[in-house]
DNA sequence: GTCCCTAGCTG
DNA sequence: ACGTAGCTAGGGACT
């Protein structure tokens, strides 16, 4: 039976003098030492333990909302833990298991623990490497507990990674997908969720949301008897009796779902899982320790920005004549141009005229207004993004902390947020910079994708290319258009190789790589034909990705890892846009999720190393194929073996191409660095 | 508040 | 037929 909170009156939070909520079974709550000790007498005979932390934003400044994607944005060591969920079963204990919320931080006189007064017992229960943990997005957690002094072992599991892993858009992987079966990828509509509730409700609790009713109605009023936003009513003001069987379902969730998901795991998807619950703790150390700043730097930017900004707006307005518009605004900006008679040629994807930088940049030779715009736009780019927005992100120690997402690609790739650090402008890298003292390594794999295309085509001169370690732009170039000794006319040649050595990485055509190198479309086309004369065997290969995928529906890559595209069995889809580009998306995903796979095998092999050697250097980034390290410089030594590891991932033996490492340094920052590393 | 669109930054 | 994969900012239209 659902629950429902009996008595209406909220005091505000001070739920103390009456019994205003009752707390329906399973759920217990933990307010009292002898209740603590109750449960930790239970919990230390489990085998496994569930375990969640309900939390609020340690910075005021910083937006909360429990159910949005903000929520995990948010650097997970910018929170702090307002209470504890803990589930688990005993074999002579209660069939349903057991569920206890243990409120720690809430606004209310409620009688609550103190975190002091239950540590020591906590900590050796949390470090207990014979109780296996289970968390629902365990890196999050994992940094919150940090932030509290607690540590956790063993190697937690995850039902956020399995759930991914298993393709589990309501239903279990299996090895021989009925396409029918398997929810259709579509391209402009989200994925379905893999939140605790959605996966519980899907899987193992119908009824998932009884609780949260409850708590958003709280939160409701609260905030309006406060004349607080709903989304800056943080939990800790909940009753606590109210959380308790809110809190404690999230642990009773996510056993229920371990026991069912670790079920479907089959060698493949276990050995994909082993690897990524291996990069939980490590990307949760780089989150949680983040990059460093030089604030001075960025608060010079900023006041740098906020002039060009400023000038550069004004050259807009003088450009166009009149200022009655807002220049962020396209529709409005479109106006000002078509009223103007500036002829905007190409389109959005909406039909709608494009003043996108390509576009801007056809119109600046013959229309000052476009060149100003697009002045404006990149300043105001930079400020907004790269330069305000990392200041307000910023921690007492200049350091700045993103959240890693290793399930949120289709791919397989790592991505970030709350900032994304994985796409910070050159100029922007300036900003940052190592430890005093400390010098900044950049280890990059050479050309990834490409050796990964080489490995999988088996393409004669793409594996003579790389196994005489050529510049790969550079044979492509001799190869399709021959050589040249004019250092000019071989920059071209080489440039446009270039555009079509990632044309086979993307599935551009020559229309895209026409507008990429400015030269015709024809031209384009008849590079294109003798480019595919030379590598035959990439031809050959993509050709033969297509038919497999079309006959199963899906591809699979160097690592075992899956992408259902369901679309291409389909013969009614057939030569349609979405057929073409889930043509494209077949090969690319083979590439870039195998590169992908090899990346997440070389962090935790890496991070492996440094334990080995007790070393004080460490990761700090990583974007796609480059890792970023603090290193201490009487450490120097070791990064040529963490380059070795870099170069020998498990993979690497089956390869038929070798892996290269490119190491720069700098003492300065992440911009300006140097090839190899500083001589000694 | 939500969502979509357009834009622009990265590999 | 014809550029993969991400994140974030702002405007604008909706509830």
């Amino acid at each position: 039976m659902p629950h429902v909170p009996s008595r209406p009156a909220i005091q505000l939070g001070l739920d103390d003098h009456l019994p205003l909520y009752d707390i329906p079974a399973p759920y217990r709550k933990v307010a009292t030492l002898p209740a603590f000790e109750e449960m930790m007498a239970r919990m230390r005979r489990a085998e496994l333990v569930a375990l969640d932390t309900e939390t609020r934003p340690r910075r005021k400044d910083l937006p909360l909302d429990g159910k949005s994607r903000k929520y995990h944005a948010l650097a997970s060591s910018m929170n702090e833990a307002i209470g504890l969920c803990f589930s688990f079963r005993l074999p002579d204990g209660p069939a349903e298991g057991e569920h206890y919320y243990l409120p720690l931080r809430h606004a209310t006189s409620t009688k609550q623990l103190r975190l002091e007064q239950i540590r020591a017992p906590l900590c050796e229960l949390l470090r207990d490497s014979r109780i296996a943990k289970v968390f629902h997005h365990a890196k999050f957690d994992l940094n919150v507990l940090r932030g509290d002094g607690l540590e956790v072992a063993p190697l937690p599991e995850d039902t956020l990674m399995l759930a991914s892993l298993l393709d589990l858009y309501g239903l279990p992987r299996v090895d021989a997908p009925d396409p029918a079966a398997v929810r259709e990828e579509r391209y402009t509509r989200e994925r379905p969720s893999l939140g605790l509730k959605e996966l519980a409700c899907r899987h193992v609790d119908r009824d998932a949301g009884r609780f949260e009713r409850a708590i958003a109605d709280f939160r409701e009023r609260y905030a309006k008897r406060t004349g607080l936003k709903k989304s800056d009513v943080t939990y800790d003001v909940v009753p606590v009796d109210l959380m308790v069987p809110y809190a404690a379902s999230d642990t009773r969730w996510t056993l229920e779902l371990f026991t069912l998901l670790s079920g479907f795991l089959d060698q493949t998807s276990a050995r994909l899982y082993e690897t990524e619950r291996a990069l939980i703790p490590i990307l949760a150390d780089m989150e949680f320790r983040g990059a460093r700043i030089d604030r001075p730097f960025l608060e010079a930017a900023a006041t740098e920005y906020q002039v060009k900004v400023a000038a550069s707006r004004a050259a807009v307005y003088r450009a166009a004549g009149r200022d009655d518009f807002d220049l962020d605004s396209n529709q409005q900006l479109v106006e000002v141009f078509q009223r103007a008679h500036v002829p905007l040629a190409s389109r959005t994807a909406s039909g709608r005229p494009s003043l996108s930088k390509a576009e801007l940049e056809k119109l600046a030779k013959t229309h000052p207004l476009a060149s100003a715009v697009a002045t404006y736009r990149k300043a105001s780019k930079i400020k907004g993004t790269y330069v305000d927005s990392l200041l307000a992100k910023l921690d007492d120690g200049d350091h700045i902390h993103c959240s890693f997402k290793a399930h949120g690609t289709r791919t397989g790739r790592l991505s970030a947020d709350g900032p994304n650090l994985q796409n910070i402008p050159p100029a922007m890298r300036a900003a940052f910079v190592p430890p005093e003292g400390w010098l900044l390594v950049m280890a990059d794999y050479s050309q990834i994708e490409l050796r990964v295309v080489a490995h999988y085509s088996a393409d004669p001169v793409m594996l003579d290319a790389f196994r005489r370690g050529d510049d790969i732009h550079t044979r492509t170039a001799v190869e399709v258009f021959g050589a040249t000794s004019d250092p000019t006319e071989m920059a071209r040649r080489r440039k446009i190789a270039k555009n079509l050595n990632f044309a086979i990485c993307y599935g551009a055509g020559a229309g895209k790589i026409a507008a990429m190198s400015g030269e015709s479309v024809e031209a384009s086309k008849a590079h294109l034909d003798r480019f595919y004369r030379v590598y035959a065997g990439l031809a050959r290969w993509k050709r033969e990705v297509v038919l497999r995928a079309r006959a199963t529906g899906m591809v699979e890559n160097l690592y075992g890892r899956r992408r259902f595209l369901p679309i291409l069995t389909d013969p009614s889809q057939r030569e349609t846009r979405a057929y073409w580009k889930a043509e494209r998306v077949a090969v690319n995903t083979l590439i870039q999720g195998s590169s992908a796979d090899m990346f997440k095998e070389t962090i935790v092999n890496v991070a492996e190393f440094l334990r080995s050697r007790a070393a004080r250097t460490r990761m700090v980034l990583n974007v796609h194929d480059e890792l970023v390290f603090y290193v201490p410089s009487d450490e120097l030594e070791l990064v040529r073996d963490v380059q070795h590891v870099m170069e020998h991932p498990s993979i690497a033996a089956d390869l038929r191409v070798p892996l290269v490492v490119d190491v720069s340094h700098s003492t300065t920052n992440w911009k300006d660095k140097q090839k190899g590393l500083p001589p000694a």
